[in-house]
DNA sequence: ACCTGAACACCGTTCAAGT
DNA sequence: ACCTGAACACCGTTCAAGT
């Protein structure tokens, strides 16, 4: 475990198999393509944490070892999983930047981004490192910027602006995909899930005085049968986005 | 690995830890809280990987199959940290709600969030559950309602704000943690980085044409010296923010 | 009654041995 | 030249054995 966080792995090799992924050089058949796209699918059904070279050998009928010369590594493996879902984004829709309206533009990138997670929930659990921009990134970064240019914005605001979206984004999906998660494996709604721990957490609070906190969540409960609501704080922090730009962007 | 997301953990139990962590159990004067504070010095140290159950009973001298009977497991164990260092993101300086102009209080909980993942780093790395409130955890969510209260926002509008605002934080954070620890393994700068990549990269991306992207980044690198940079990041979401929420109130 | 050693079923990765 | 089995140094957790 410890182990699998120290190997750095080289860069420059990763460029290459980022690039060039369909690039063959064992007599298997096997690409460094073939092998990532099986681990995609591995993924999107069982997790990351399923996402060992044994377990996606298996699944393209050879050794783990023989993924070694293909793939470099398993941190290798998942730069490579990334980028290429990274770059399907936006595929089969239209781009953001052919909207007209520059707040249906950013509400585009946040739905878009938004079902990118759900449809690939391990996406939130990679941790981010120094990025190394394969085909993916670089052409979804460009079709970001390309639909906040022009609308009065310096290129930093604009880099800011897109990176912090990005980062509200998957920080909300990231709390839904493991809400989600914890729902399938208790199997239980939030209301039972509240109903068996709220006896022993009242008596654990007994004497503690938390007047907003327990006003605002009765009323999120209320009105959304939620214990937690991130797709509706993307919603209302999409809004706000939109509102503080126009503002930002009126007073100049 | 594959084992370690499995097993699910009790929460009724998690909570007695949660809320009684002083109480002990056995002779050997062990308690949660004091296994609880060994592991956050080591995870502050060495991060996250580092909390095994034999590298905490090591630090406590120990054998690992003590600790069973004091914390439940492992991600019971990494639950009571998160909780603990979450009760003390606002001891030593004055509370958000005492500032009286309301955007003061937007921009006093970001910056004292910033803090505290930098603080204690592996609290990104940390995946969101079903969330179990513990003492610390509580005291917070009201610490930062409070301040959020009084200035016109719905009580479903205070929970939206504040769970977005503290997705962008602790998402922008992650990206910092991340880049820092790539900057202190590969010990080079973003520039040196940059030059080991950046022929590699040209020839892989020999024909294509990323224009906006080009531009900003270049700005980007110019301006800050940095490859990327999410604290920058921050502090432009901070603003759009307050700006957006002006708006929104003086719709009214 | 509490503590712990050995054991189980996993990991990523290396390296020598097979074909 | 490519593929792979055994081995190494780890995990979390269980359970029977020790004190």
């Amino acid at each position: 475990m410890a182990k699998r966080a120290e190997r750095k792995g080289d860069p420059v090799k990763l460029i290459g198999l980022l690039w060039r992924p369909t690039v063959s050089t064992g007599r298997s058949g096997l690409t460094p393509k073939l092998i990532t796209d099986a681990a995609i699918r591995v993924a999107d059904d069982e997790g990351l944490d399923a996402i060992t070279l044994r377990r996606v050998a298996e699944e393209l009928h050879v050794s783990a070892m023989t993924l070694y010369p293909y793939i470099a590594g398993r941190p290798e493996l998942i730069e490579l999983m990334l980028d290429a879902v990274t770059g399907e984004v936006y595929t089969g829709q239209d781009l953001p930047a052919g909207r007209s309206d520059w707040r249906d533009r950013v509400r585009h990138i946040v739905t878009a981004n938004w079902q990118h997670h759900l449809r690939h929930p391990w996406t939130v659990d990679v941790r981010p490192g120094r990025p190394v921009p394969g085909p993916g990134a670089s052409g979804k970064y460009e079709t970001e910027l390309r639909a906040l240019d022009g609308i009065g914005l310096s290129d930093l605001e604009m880099e800011h602006t897109l990176t912090s979206l990005l980062a509200t984004v998957s920080g909300l999906a990231r709390e839904t995909v493991e809400l989600n998660r914890a729902r399938e494996q208790s199997s239980q709604s939030d209301l039972q899930w509240w109903n068996e721990i709220s006896p022993v957490l009242a008596t654990a609070m007994a004497g503690l005085d938390h007047p907003t906190a327990e006003r605002v969540s009765g009323t999120l409960g209320e009105t959304t049968g939620l214990s937690a609501d991130p797709e509706g704080a993307l919603r209302h922090a999409t809004e706000v986005l939109v509102a503080g730009l126009a503002a930002l962007l009126e007073g100049r």
